[in-house]
DNA sequence: CCTTCGAAGTTGTCATTGACAACATAAAAG
DNA sequence: CTTTTATGTTGTCAATGACAACTTCGAAGG
């Protein structure tokens, strides 16, 4: 009688992780409730707390993927521009914005204040590896002539910055919507060229 | 025998936003309720309501305060450092870090993407304001001799967004506690300048 | 095998919150 | 004076996060 197709969801903690970052890619971080994720899902309210303990720690877990997934895309990114430093570094810049564009809920989550202070273990080590990443290219392309006489975390900063605001920036400009998708990419690009060129060629 | 002292609070709209930006600067916007304002001020919980529709609309009029307050300190920093054009929107850049270490509460409401959409005629017309504080010294720099051959948009964007990225990661490191003021200040300026040049003579 | 034990889901409950409605009072306008 | 209107108050509701106690499935070891 009692037809129990699945009593055990078995695949739950994923399936909340990719269900979240719908949410809030469309209605934005505030919005997401861990009751509607349950709704939506169709298992009880209290269900996720099995696979994570509050809010804070879902979205730790989706921070931490997000970092990994951004630093995948930067590698990514640089290895499909070449050997030059410079033009590596360039793409990094290019390929945050991208990113955020493209994953905002990953990008959120990141930068979330909530999110920021709850440290777990891997979180700090996605959040490590990825300003190991960006670090890293930036001490290459200034080894390779960009800005030799500025210190490498200012300029580390400077960049980081510049890509971040960038990225919040069009965010918003996105959410009005009269920019397409070329015209951002192109946008971003100008943007980072300000930051660093897109070769050595023409520091 | 009720000493009715006050029951009219009489104040209470200024006390709610001042209070709301002491909450917000220590313990972050999301922690933020109406029922704990209305508590600490020791009026009613239905209170505040009678002044701000609900918590989005407090938000609103704190980013316009916030809006307001931010675009004459930019005033104020550019007439300090005098007439160059190029010194005037160096100082703004520095201005808008300093700004945002400052007002945490008045900077994170700016930039909420809750009160992003939210749109009142008088924050809209605080942004338009600040917005076009900023472009006229943009285009001023660029007029005496600051990146001609760029296109002014971009320009404004690619200054705002570090500025922007900066003042969230200096907040964020703040938090973390290991930078004095004057670290932060220098640190500031240091990215500032790879924006923009302190004066017309280093361009 | 079969049994027990732990991981994953469920129901039930509580305090907190935002939102709203109905009511009360102070202060100003007439 | 009296009437209105802004400002506070009490009461209530539905939604939520958090927690506790109970259930069920599946796997690991005897």
């Amino acid at each position: 009688m009692g037809v129990h197709v699945t009593y055990h969801h078995g695949n739950l903690r994923k399936e909340l992780l990719d269900r979240a970052a719908i949410v809030i890619a469309d209605q934005g971080i505030d919005a997401l409730s861990l009751r509607a994720l349950a709704r939506d899902l169709g298992v009880s309210h209290a269900a996720p707390s099995r696979h994570f303990k509050d809010r804070a720690t879902l979205l730790a877990a989706l921070a931490t993927e997000g970092h990994q997934r951004l630093t995948d895309a930067l590698n990514t990114a640089a290895d499909a521009v070449g050997d030059d430093p410079v033009a590596r570094y360039n793409a990094l810049g290019c390929e945050v914005i991208r990113f955020a564009l493209r994953n905002p809920a990953y990008f959120s989550a990141i930068h979330h204040p909530e999110v920021q202070r709850h440290s777990a273990r891997a979180l700090e080590e996605a959040r490590v590896a990825y300003g190991e990443t960006v670090r890293a290219a930036a001490a290459a392309a200034q080894a390779a002539g960009w800005h030799p006489d500025e210190d490498l975390e200012t300029l580390v900063i400077f960049s980081s910055a510049t890509a971040l605001g960038a990225a919040n920036m069009l965010i918003d400009d996105h959410a009005d919507a009269h920019l397409t998708e070329a015209e951002l990419n192109d946008l971003a690009a100008k943007i980072i060229r300000r930051v660093i060129p897109a070769s050595t060629k023409e520091l």
